[in-house]
RNA sequence: CGGGAUGUAGCGCAGCUUGGUAGCGCGCCUGCUUUGGGAGCAGGAUGCCGGAGGUUCAAAUCCUCUCAUCCCGACCA
């Protein structure tokens, strides 16, 4: 095994790569880590290879924990066990992310994005009584999506490490005891792996189910924003996240009026001119929803002036509604821009004097367009009295409204409201919501029956009846949990890994190769280290102590021996990376106090 | 896909406005000196100037088309 420097392809960078953004991309690109090949397409070098291992091996040990099994999957997929859960289309076509292709006997395959229809039909084939459940099997491989725009390094890659599991169940209560096995089991690999995180209600996204957690690695550069309160009990992202609006003020209006409002298409010019507060003003926003049949639906959303609409929400509402228009799901959702707008409108809508009860003759005959807006009103408005909105005609408000007096209230009354920071929360009105900023490495949630009942993967019960398998189904981001650690731990000169997953424990950093004693010293320490279990590389590069210092440092392993001038008192110097703390150790004690520190740092 | 930008040596960049012998720093190679925080001196190698077409006596530079990459928005572990 070759751990000497000397011999390893050991390339760092000076200056920041160009194509990168964060410090963790910066960061693993510049101390040799990866290397980027193609666009979200990286080659894992040596160094990171071992920090995935590492993960990859607490995962692992993590699953086993719970009776989990480990198997590996194909990640080339036919078209047809797609088709069957009905997802080939929305993952292939319009902003699909699953790579396809046709081999060359015209089959048509897909690249596993993630495995449910695979292991659904595993279970179909092999699952046969209730005895042989619960069943939980999971995998640790590559995984490929057609990112439509791969970013920041490992965090959003095209090609990246998962670990997927999908569990069976006869019941809903042995599925949620799964589901609280796998939170505990997503915490320890966390903590093990030396992350700050916090575990989140989130939305259960386009894989479908409910019942949703994700695991957030707290930094700055996390592409999710976290709503949570201080006293822990609730924690949301915030697509999914609720909490109590702020009060509406009272309504200064008291007759029905209508006013000229000229140049207020926004809410902060209308109230400015009105002196209202925007809580007694009724906001209609108007949405464009593709559905995957090709319908188009106009959405007009009713809300309150001070607050916004949650697309998320907005979008898993308008799913409900897909089969009315002959749909399974939403294929775009779009503010409808102008240009968009001429393909529909029979006339100029009044933008920015949209009234509640617009009329569906603005929408012109069109077969893939449906005839009637859909009419969604948030719980914010409904019970606003004498509120102000649009008049339908640019240029006017009206004032003093009232629903079932002027207006009609919609009859589909939703939360599609945006939670906000400063919010209070809903579990206790004392506390109000903060903001974070999280990576998302892990994410678990109950499937139910939605690939067991499309694929026909069903058990016999203890009645002899046949009942579709409910299922869960629990993700980890292996490579992005590597990145989101260095995400979370750096500084000016480099990484700082967690002893748990760096790739070595101790850098041995021999300052002059040229001076006997101490490779003599350097080599006798790396072989009795390594022999103890501690893994050590050998710095026996000819370079300058200064180059060594700093690659070790950029490299990010835990703890560094110098075989330096210390040697004259039969010591070596042991310095902590995190903290740059040196002290001298005798030679004779260094496997012995090296052995204990790591202990210390790794958690079981 | 829409909006913005960039492609010049292994990496980071200048040169392009105003066409005329392809440059700088780092790294790499050789030698000497140095040797505890990215050394000094001397010498050296390295380029389809992203690709294709055009304009011109002449194109890294001007024009057209293309490809790739990065950044801002909708997707996700």
């Amino acid at each position: 095994m070759t751990m000497r420097l000397s011999q390893m392809l050991f390339v760092t960078l000076r200056e920041d790569p160009a194509e990168a953004e964060i410090p963790s991309h910066k960061l693993l690109l510049r101390a040799g880590y990866i290397r980027r090949i193609g666009s979200g397409i990286y080659a894992y070098l040596p160094l990171m290879w071992r920090v995935l291992q590492k993960v990859s091996q607490i995962v692992r040990e993590e699953m086993n924990a719970t009776g989990a099994q480990e198997c590996l999957l194909p990640q080339l997929q036919p078209s047809e066990l797609w088709k069957e859960s009905g997802r080939w289309d929305t993952y292939t076509k319009a902003e699909g992310i699953m790579f396809a292709l046709t081999d060359r006997q015209k089959r048509e395959l897909g690249l596993g994005p993630t495995h449910e229809e695979v292991i659904t039909t595993v279970a179909k084939d092999m699952i046969r009584s209730y005895r042989q459940l619960p069943l939980h099997l999971y995998q640790i491989q590559t995984k490929f999506r057609d990112e439509i725009r791969p970013r920041f390094g490992l965090m959003r890659g095209r090609e990246f490490i998962m670990k997927d599991g999908y569990s069976f169940h006869a019941d809903e209560e042995s599925l949620k005891k799964t589901f609280q096995d796998m939170h505990q089991a997503y915490s320890n690999m966390l903590r093990r792996s030396g992350l700050a995180f916090r575990a989140v209600d989130a939305d259960s996204g386009a894989i479908g189910g409910s019942g949703s957690q994700e695991f957030m690695v707290l930094a700055e550069a996390g592409e999710d924003e976290v709503l949570y309160t201080e006293d822990g009990k609730y924690a949301a992202n915030v697509e999914k996240a609720v909490s109590l609006p702020a009060d509406a003020e009272t309504s200064a209006f008291t007759s029905f009026e209508k006013k000229e409002t000229p140049g207020t298409e926004t809410i902060e010019k209308l109230c400015k001119l009105l002196k209202c507060s925007p809580t007694q003003v009724v906001k209609n926003v108007l949405y464009q929803a593709v559905y995957d049949n090709g319908m188009t639906v106009l959405v007009l959303v009713n809300i309150r002036g001070d607050q916004e609409v949650n697309e998320v929400k907005l979008l898993n509402e308008l799913t409900k509604l897909a089969e009315k228009y002959g749909g399974k799901t939403i294929l775009s959702l779009t503010v409808p821009d102008p240009e968009n707008q001429e393909k529909w409108a029979a006339k100029a809508l009044p933008l920015g004097y949209i009234a509640p009860d617009i009329g569906d003759e603005y929408i012109a005959a069109n077969k893939q367009v449906n005839s009637k807006f859909v009419r969604l009103v948030d719980k914010t408005v409904v019970e606003l009295k004498n509120f102000v909105t649009g008049a339908n005609e640019s240029g006017y408000h009206v004032v003093g409204a009232n629903w079932n007096s002027e207006f009609k209230l919609p009859e589909l009354v939703v939360d599609v409201r945006k939670a906000r920071p400063g919010d209070r929360a809903q579990h206790n009105p004392e506390q109000t919501l903060k903001s974070a900023r999280g990576i998302e490495v892990g994410h678990i949630f109950q499937l139910g029956t939605k690939y067991s009942k499309a694929m026909g993967a069903t058990y016999t019960n203890e009645q002899g009846e046949e009942i579709p398998l409910i299922m869960g189904c629990y993700g980890v981001g292996v490579s992005r949990l590597a990145q989101a650690a260095v995400e979370q731990s750096y500084d000016k000169d480099g990484i700082i890994w967690p002893v748990a997953i760096a790739p070595y424990h101790a850098i041995i950093s021999i300052p002059n190769v040229a001076d006997a004693q101490q490779m003599e010293v350097g080599e006798k320490l790396y072989h009795q280290l390594n022999q103890a279990g501690i893994e050590t590389i050998l710095d026996d590069r000819n370079e300058r102590a200064g180059v060594k210092f700093k690659d070790a440092d950029l490299i990010g392993i835990p703890y560094r021996i110098v075989t330096g001038r210390s040697l004259k008192d039969g010591k070596v110097e042991i310095v902590e990376r995190a903290t740059h703390q040196s002290q001298e150790i005798a030679i004779d004690d260094v496997v012995s106090t090296l052995k204990q520190w790591i202990a210390e740092k790794i958690q079981k």
